[in-house]
DNA sequence: GCGACAG
DNA sequence: ATCTTGTCGC
C-alpha cells in the first residue's frame, strides 16, 4: 500500500476544475481502436471513501485479459482531494487512482474505470481524464445513465442501444447479462466505443459488472477498512 | 429559480 | 459513495 499525494496545482474550486477539463479535453485521442479484447492486461480501478475521517482508498487490479486471473494489484490511501460534484468526479478520484496505478509492478494495459469517459457534460469524464494524464488506453463502465437517455436494449446479453445527449451518441447501454439492467459504456482515451463494448462483454462472463471493477471495488473497500482500523 | 445529477 | 435486515434463490 502506498500514500496518495495531492498535486500542488490541484483545483480548489469548481470553476477551476471545469477550466482544467476544457483545457485537457483537447489532448484526448479518439481515433485509435485500442487493444483487442482477450489479449495482454486489463486493469480495474476503483475508490472508496470515509468522509467522516477524511480518508480515501484506491485499488488497481491487473487481470490477464484471456483468463481473467489476477496478475497483480496495488492500493493507495490518503486524504480526500475534492468533494463529490456531478461532472467533476475525476477531481475526487484521480489522485488516489494514479497513486495505485503508479504502485503496480507491471504495465496495466487497458484501464477500466467505474464511471464515464466521453459521456460527460463536457465530454471529459473520469476515464477520459485518466487517459490523458497517463497516456494509457481507458474506457468507462458506469452503473447509471447519469443525465443521458437511452432506449432499453433487447433482453439477451450483448444487446445494446445508444446512450445519447441530444442527437449525439456519447456511449452505449450494454446488456451484459440476460434480462439484467444494462451497464453504460463510453470510450475514454485511445479506445473506440465499439471496442470498449467488446472489452466490457469479455469482462462479464458471470456478472453484470466487469470483473475488473468487481475486483477493484472489493480491494479498495478492504484497503479503506484497514486504514480506518489503523487510524 | 428549481430539480437532477457518474461515485 | 455510504447508511443497513432480511430475504429469495442457486
Amino acid at each position: 500500500m502506498t500514500t496518495v499525494p495531492i498535486p500542488e496545482d490541484w483545483p480548489a474550486t469548481e470553476e477551476q476544475a471545469r477550466a482544467v477539463q476544457e483545457e485537457l479535453r483537447a489532448r484526448l485521442v479518439l481515433d485509435e481502436i485500442g487493444p483487442p479484447p482477450g489479449t495482454g492486461h486489463v486493469t480495474g480501478v476503483d475508490v472508496a471513501y470515509d468522509d467522516e475521517r477524511d480518508l480515501v482508498a484506491a485499488a488497481a487490479v491487473v487481470l490477464d485479459a484471456a483468463s481473467l486471473a489476477v496478475v497483480a494489484e496495488a492500493t493507495a490511501v490518503g486524504r480526500i482531494s475534492f468533494p463529490y460534484v456531478p461532472g467533476l468526479l475525476a477531481f475526487r478520484e484521480l489522485p488516489a487512482v494514479r497513486a495505485a496505478l503508479d504502485a503496480l509492478p507491471c504495465p496495466p494495459g487497458l484501464v477500466v474505470c467505474d464511471g464515464y469517459g466521453l459521456a460527460h457534460p463536457r465530454r471529459f469524464g473520469l476515464a477520459a481524464h485518466l487517459g490523458v494524464l497517463t497516456g494509457l488506453p481507458t474506457i468507462g463502465v458506469a452503473k447509471n445513465p447519469f443525465t443521458f437517455t437511452y432506449d432499453d436494449p433487447g433482453a439477451p446479453r450483448g444487446s445494446m442501444s445508444p446512450l445519447v445527449a441530444g442527437a449525439e451518441e456519447v456511449g452505449r447501454a450494454l446488456r451484459t447479462r440476460d434480462a439484467v439492467k444494462p451497464v453504460f459504456v463510453s470510450a475514454g482515451h485511445r479506445v473506440s466505443l465499439d471496442n470498449a463494448c467488446a472489452h466490457t462483454l469479455a469482462l462479464t462472463p458471470a456478472y453484470r459488472l466487469p470483473e475488473t471493477t468487481r475486483r477493484a471495488d472489493a480491494r479498495c473497500r478492504r484497503a479503506l477498512r484497514e486504514a480506518v482500523r489503523a487510524a
